[in-house]
RNA sequence: GCGCGCUUGGUGGAAUGGGAGACACGCCGGCUUUAGGUGCCGGUGCCUUCGGGCGUGGGGGUUCGAGUCCCCCAGCGCGCACCA
């Protein structure tokens, strides 16, 4: 027997019943843990198949918190599962740790943010070595560290010379509270993802990543992902992209010298096409009407659109707006004039800012045709209405056959797509064309706690960039630098680090103040991670080829299209520029849901917090992560209030008892328990197969179950026998991905060295966990009326003799004619009467 | 508005088209304990004349057999949202 956990127990307490004292275990196997140096990832010539398997890394805003435990729990419970099945994991672990919230404490508290930040990182390190997550602890960084940032700064510097970096003035996102621009996956309803405040409009020049180059692959490669990532994710990564297949259209303004080019998915609705609108922002509508009688009226329009927020404008019931510009387009396909109009619900920012309006088929358009009396025709004879259907406000979707379409007419929708397409691009006024919704990732910040953009703005060169041997462009000492948020950068206001030589001319020239978007940081840590000291580049390309894609990557869906795409679009450019060897980073993804506590999602305002802390010191780190595992699938949400901790303590308490009985045991062959065995192989096959398939919950209800059997036998007399000391032994390894302390602690106690977690996974014999009988169920017209226990192999006719001759099925059957029986051996007999 | 998903005891949740409610929580009873508990054992869907009847949001269908597959409806949740 090894040592036991109760030295310092109270002498005086006569309690027979053992204590299991989680705190004191967690303290001795940490250490010991530390010493043996577990969880390191095999070097390049470890002979065993690798794994990456991935967190998503945390932001170090302080300690961890109740939604962190489940993330790195279900996390956890893979990567330990692959060690133990001989894999070489790697489990890195980092911080991303460039951001607002630093520069917030600064701003607040008069803190450092580096000092803020850095204490952060190591509360948080020290949080995960106590939560016993299996990190690779070699690996660690943070994406603020000069020597990771001075590669974010290298990758930007080869997107910009392929172009896939550049600078464009644009109407942007504005965040008028953390006083920056902000990206439009970073806009959630018109409101900062980050903060909520109402976002606003500027005008602004601003470095963009040209993500819209990648739109088509982005989209074509999610195929790959087909079945490992989310539909959910899929979907909304599908619907962001946002492809439209269709045409572009010329239109000829009057007095207007270059014609206007539409965008449309229906061209053969042209002949419905009634007048034509323009965004009311777009500098298109002000070149229409300036000089005009109508132009006053238009400026009054743009000043009262632009007083409304973008939340009030999102609004989808709100009533048309616009106004006439005293403008006419001439329609290619039949020359007719059409009136030009501003209105707002045109978008500047999607396709061209203009459209042609069809308000037959096209609800928008009807609706505005009707706020403003404009003329309607029906071009599409459909299924789902008629005119008097469009006369009482409904536009006509949907296919059909085309008329009013002069040679048109009678054509089916796609043939008319094809021929009018094809005949306006014979006569130099439209071509086939596909748009996106997705737009340039914009990934300047007006923000000092982020990778500085590694470029010198000089008067006579232009944009230089920084020469690749002078990276990193390090930020200035915050005490040199007015953080207060103003709307321009606060690098701006460090002049000693603003102004330098321009590298290419050596004239006076200045840095660029802004820095890059922490999104970008954290698109390509994975990669790092391969090789997370290298000198010569952001990685090593042979590691990155070795450990690259990452094999199972988990973490929360709010990435859905933030990280998870921008990562995506990172290794993309990557792979063409030759540095990585596959275009997509992870193989497999899996969102963990929330921990939300009374029904709500936990926040300070609501008071419904609950503290990991105390959670952690009230019931000990196994039993939060058994209480996190178990709760339910990982994909759902966990209500902190629907679960109990106490229930984990009292299993994992259980199984610490046992190895404590049994390892105090010698072996007795005489007090075999042949039944416990096949439980213990068919336990051993079903949890290896249900931790692959991340069903966690089941896998730990089946230990349970192997627990109170293996209590049972125990308390039966077994104790001493082979057959009980291999369940104990398959128990305590399987529940160390699950509860790592408490298994260890068994393990001791069942008298082997530390460690469990360089055990191997327990291999099921399959000729052990064949039950010698099978109940079969004897139904009666579908109904249960008796079991009946027969061999696995039983045939047909026997299991047919059996059952019929049942109490239960004589009784329910009552001399009544048999029509037939459904015989499924051996687990089922239906007796279907006539 | 469009798209997707979900709906099973008092609660969280199990169930390759074949035994509904595994495993837990909670509750009830018993045992052990000076007492308490994170100890041990048993019970726990509803009804019952103890034969059985009913039961997976509601309605219909397919099937020998449906929580599971199909159709309609309701409720809840998520995503997108004037994207031409």
């Amino acid at each position: 027997m090894t040592e036991t956990v109760d030295s310092d127990r109270d002498p005086v307490d006569r309690d027979p019943v053992d204590r299991y004292d989680v705190h004191a275990t967690e303290s001795r196997w940490l250490a010991e843990w530390e010493r043996l140096g577990l969880y390191r990832a095999g070097g390049e010539d470890d002979p065993r198949p690798r794994k990456y398997i991935l967190d998503m890394f945390s932001y170090p805003s302080g300690d961890l918190h109740m939604g962190h435990a489940e993330a790195y729990s279900i996390g956890d419970v893979g990567a330990r599962y692959w060690m133990m099945r001989g894999y070489n994991v790697m489990h890195p672990v980092g911080f991303d740790s460039f951001g607002l919230p630093a520069e917030n404490a600064a701003i607040k508290r008069g803190l450092d943010p580096v000092a803020w930040t850095y204490a952060n990182i190591e509360t948080q390190s020290a949080a995960y070595r106590k939560f016993a997550v299996s990190f690779d602890w070699s690996r660690r960084l943070a994406t603020s560290d000069p020597d990771y940032y001075r590669w974010t700064q290298w990758l930007f510097l080869r997107f910009f010379e392929r172009g896939l970096a550049y600078r464009k003035a644009s109407p942007v996102n504005w965040c008028p509270d953390d006083q920056t621009v902000l990206a439009n996956e970073q806009v959630v309803a018109g409101r900062c993802e980050r903060c909520h405040a109402v976002v606003t409009k500027r005008n602004l020049t601003q470095w963009y990543f040209r993500i819209t180059d990648y739109a088509d692959r982005l989209l074509d490669d999610m195929v790959e992902l087909e079945g490992t990532w989310s539909d959910q994710v899929l979907t909304m990564q599908r619907n962001w992209i946002g492809r439209s297949v269709g045409a572009e259209v010329d239109f000829v303004i009057e007095g207007h010298d270059a014609p206007v080019t539409v965008f449309t998915t229906r061209p053969d609705t042209l002949f419905g096409a009634t007048f034509f609108v323009v965004a009311v922002d777009s500098d298109l509508a002000a070149t229409l009407a300036a000089g005009g009688e109508h132009e006053a009226a238009y400026l009054a329009y743009r000043d009262q659109v632009a007083a409304i927020s973008e939340v009030e404008r999102l609004a989808t019931d709100r009533p048309k707006t616009g106004i006439f510009l005293g403008r006419y387009a001439v329609n290619p396909v039949n020359g007719e004039r059409m009136p030009v109009w501003a209105a707002d619900y045109v978008l500047a920012d999607y396709g061209t800012g203009a459209i042609m309006a069809v308000p037959a088929h096209d609800q928008r358009d009807l609706d505005f045709a009707r706020a403003f009396d404009l003329p309607v025709r029906v071009v599409i004879n459909t299924a789902v209405g008629d005119a008097s259907a469009v006369e009482a406000g409904t536009a006509l979707g949907g296919d059909g056959t085309l008329v009013n379409s002069g040679g048109y007419d009678g054509l089916a929708k796609d043939e008319a797509i094809e021929r009018i397409t094809a005949d306006l691009a014979a006569k130099g006024a439209g071509k086939k064309a596909i748009n996106f919704r997705l737009r340039d990732w914009l990934i300047s910040r007006q923000r000092y706690w982020g990778a500085p953009i590694p470029i010198v703005h000089c008067a006579t060169c232009g944009e230089v960039a920084v020469p690749d041997d002078e990276l990193p462009v390090r930020l200035p000492d915050s005490t040199t630098v007015d953080l207060a948020p103003k709307g321009i950068s606060p690098l701006a206001t460090a002049a000693a680090w603003l102004h330098v030589p321009c590298p290419k001319c050596g004239g006076d020239a200045q840095r660029d103040s802004d820095t890059m978007d922490t999104f970008v940081d954290s698109s390509w840590y994975f990669l790092r991670y391969c090789s997370p000291s290298y000198e010569d580049g952001p990685f090593d390309p042979a590691a990155v080829r070795r450990w690259m894609p990452v094999a199972e990557y988990t973490g929360g869906r709010e990435h859905a299209i933030l990280h998870l795409l921008y990562s995506r679009f990172f290794m993309k450019v990557l792979f063409d520029l030759g540095l990585v060897g596959c275009e997509e980073p992870f193989a497999a993804l899996y969102n963990q849901g929330m921990v939300v506590m009374a029904g709500s999602k936990m926040s300070k305002s609501r008071g419904n917090l609950v503290n990991l802390g105390d959670e952690l010191a009230a019931h000990g780190v196994d039993a939060v992560r058994v209480t996190m595992l178990f709760a339910g699938p990982p994909e759902e949400d966990i209500d902190w209030a629907d679960v109990s901790p106490t229930g984990a303590s009292k299993w994992l308490a259980r199984v610490w008892r046992l190895a404590g009985e049994i390892g105090a045991a010698a072996e007795v062959d005489e007090a075999e328990d042949p039944p416990l065995r096949r439980t213990t192989h068919a336990t051993i096959a079903e949890v290896t197969r249900l931790v692959e398939s991340h069903r966690f919950n089941v896998a730990i209800a089946r230990l349970m179950e192997l627990t109170n059997a293996l209590r049972k036998s125990v308390d039966a007399g077994h104790l001493g026998a082979p057959s009980v000391n291999e369940a104990i032994a398959a128990l305590t390894t399987m529940l160390a991905v699950f509860a790592p302390y408490t298994a260890e602690e068994c393990w001791a106690r069942l008298g082997h060295e530390p460690s469990v977690h360089q055990q191997s996974w327990p291999v099921h014999d399959p000729a052990l966990s064949t039950a010698q009988t099978v109940t079969c169920v004897v139904q009666v017209n579908g109904k249960l009326r008796d079991r009946v226990d027969v061999a696995p192999d039983v045939d047909e006719a026997t299991l047919q003799e059996l059952a019929l001759a049942t109490e239960g099925a004589q009784r329910a059957i009552a001399g009544a004619a048999v029509r037939t029986v459904v015989v499924r051996p051996p687990k089922l007999v239906n007796i279907v009467l006539g």
